[in-house]
DNA sequence: ATCAGCACCTGTTGGC
DNA sequence: TGCCAACAGGTGCTGA
């Protein structure tokens, strides 16, 4: 699913295509797709949307009134803007456009949400610090991970702590800061920390200026995929080598998911 | 606090 | 060719 970078770039492609657009109504195919705690849908009938952005993993339609209408894509949920009326292979959920547009959400394995919530609450969302804020220095980085004995790839990717890292970035960034991915947290020298802290922001920051990863299904707000995939130097490269030094790539399974490294450059 | 296991879902891939 | 298990950019819950 998109992380920071796949957010981000839908979120910059659909600004631009749904500034002032005025809802007529929106269409459910697939009811759980709505988060049960959301604000009725049917509210926002004739209200225009101020901007887009992101919060997180999530897509953040902010109406001039305030609301947000957020968007979480999860593994496969895909947000495009559309024209024509046929529905798309698992439209899951449609916000239609008195123009006669529509924005689209597509979501092939059903675990996406769609939540709306009030103006300012941005905090319901329950996500910590965005991993590209200026906020998050090496102070703060210091701060989260000060006494965890988690391992420091657990720790990126727990939303409630670190905002925006997901499977791809956080094995990237190990691996460009020469970190194993099963350290504990809380070990890492000062020297550590800044070196990694760095390594995340680049790569985050590089990978949105490919417009991200298309390792499976991610597009972009105009249906177009991403090419960060292809400067990848871990994900999904189990058994290949190293491009730093030959090393075939190792993968072990970290909190249920596929970690990436090389038992050569990460100690 | 942490973690394993499972749940949510469908589609694709790779091994036999 | 066919079948079946493993696996997938994520997160939330339960129970140990």
């Amino acid at each position: 699913m998109p992380e920071l970078p796949e957010v981000e770039t839908i979120a910059r492609g659909l600004d631009p295509a749904l500034r002032g657009r005025v809802v007529s109504r929106i269409a459910v195919y697939w009811h759980r797709t709505v988060d049960a705690r959301s604000a009725g849908l049917g509210s926002l009938a004739g209200a225009t949307i101020g901007s887009v952005g992101r919060v997180g993993k999530f897509v953040a339609i902010r109406f001039v009134d305030g609301r947000i209408l957020t968007v979480h894509l999860r593994m496969t949920g895909r947000l495009t803007v559309e024209r024509s009326r046929k529905p798309l292979l698992h439209e899951r959920l449609a916000v239609f456009f008195r123009d006669g547009a529509r924005l689209a959400f597509a979501d092939a394995r059903k675990f996406g949400r769609v939540r709306l919530i009030g103006p300012g609450a941005e905090s319901d969302l329950g996500v910590g610090i965005d991993a590209l804020h200026a906020e998050l220095d090496d102070r703060a980085f210091a701060q989260l991970l000060r006494g965890r004995r988690t391992p420091i790839k657990t720790l990126l990717l727990d939303q409630r702590r670190l905002a925006g890292v997901g499977n791809i970035y956080a094995n990237e960034a190990l691996f460009d800061s020469g970190i194993r991915p099963t350290r504990r947290a809380g070990g890492l020298s000062a020297g550590q920390r800044n070196k990694l802290l760095k390594a995340l922001r680049r790569v985050l920051l590089r990978a949105i200026a490919s417009r991200g990863s298309s390792v499976d299904d991610y597009v972009d707000a105009e249906g177009l995929p991403g090419s960060f995939q292809k400067s990848l130097k871990v994900y999904g490269r189990a058994g290949l080598p190293c491009r730093r030094c030959r090393t075939p790539i190792k993968r072990v399974v970290l909190a249920q998911r596929g970690t990436f490294y090389c038992p050569v450059c990460q100690q």
